[in-house]
DNA sequence: ATTCTTAAGTTCACTTTCTGAACTTGTCAA
DNA sequence: TTGACAAGTTCAGAAAGTGAACTTAAGAAT
């Protein structure tokens, strides 16, 4: 099985899979979101091989998450950059970076997450926008939605 | 490179994907969250090989997401479950949830997020616990930890 | 004008991992 | 004691990943 057949499954985990399963590609993400955005860049701090860096980046640019643009002052020169799809995965590594911290560290955390409107150096926790309280893993249960049994379009 | 070599960077990122980065081990943590335990659950709800859904197990188990106890009521048949550390995981899986239904859904969600304590749909958002407002992607700044570099202990 | 350098790939032989099917081992149930 | 099931293991072929060398094109230097 492909990754890429994961985006025809109803699942929408899966169907996330589709798009940042691929090995690298999360790492290819993080770079982005450090504003690297050319090939060599990546190859660089990543240390990824140049064929599989250019599949992915490709494959990146296919499902909507980065956008390929030339580089104004250099032609055949390139930016990768973050499309708003792509900057939506942000949560996701987020939120992947503090479980990193709690569970994987080694002494203190290399990097600390800032919020610019308060700055303060935080830690980002799921709430719920209803009841305005943290979530808690033990306190969510994922159900069937049960229009997509008896819907009226 | 293997994905087992990422545990040994410093960026906390890569040291979850060394525990989440492989192959179906999500797809796997997506079953656990619903309560499937055991070796022929997983493999009739995912279709995976058994030869890398045994690999799977065991390396889920030897970094401490899963626990195998044996099945009280049948010797020779076991289950799988989460550990604290497995179920710390759980954000990470609900923020591609989010993404995936605001990204790649054909039509309404098939999965909805309960909230039990509020008995409310919701769609989780990251917050900040500082300022009690909500995270956009744009407002985080992530920063080398300065601590590392003048360490007094 | 020719050579040098850099960026962004591609190609290719080799290695590792994944896959599906068949086989094994140890319960439990009839 | 035979049959079925659960939880693996084994193995050969297919797919994906890897590193090094090669290609192509634009600018800069000589």
């Amino acid at each position: 099985m492909k990754w890429q057949d994961l985006n025809s499954e109803p699942c929408s985990v899966a169907r996330t899979l589709s798009v940042i399963g691929e090995r690298w590609t999360v790492l290819i993400l993080r770079e982005c979101f450090r504003n690297v955005a050319r090939f060599d860049g990546f190859e660089a701090s990543l240390g990824i091989p140049r064929a599989i860096l250019a599949l992915r980046l490709k494959s990146m640019v296919e499902v909507g998450i980065l956008e390929k643009t030339q580089d104004l002052t250099h032609a055949g020169r390139f930016n990768y950059v973050l499309t708003e799809k792509g900057w939506d995965l942000r949560p996701v590594i987020l939120t992947m970076l503090v479980w990193g911290d709690k569970h994987m560290a080694a002494g203190a955390p290399p990097m600390l997450i800032k919020h610019k409107p308060c700055n303060h150096i935080i830690t980002p926790v799921l709430h719920c926008p209803e009841c305005e309280t943290t979530i808690l893993n033990t306190e969510i249960k994922v159900v069937r939605n049960r229009d997509l049994e008896h819907q009226k379009t």
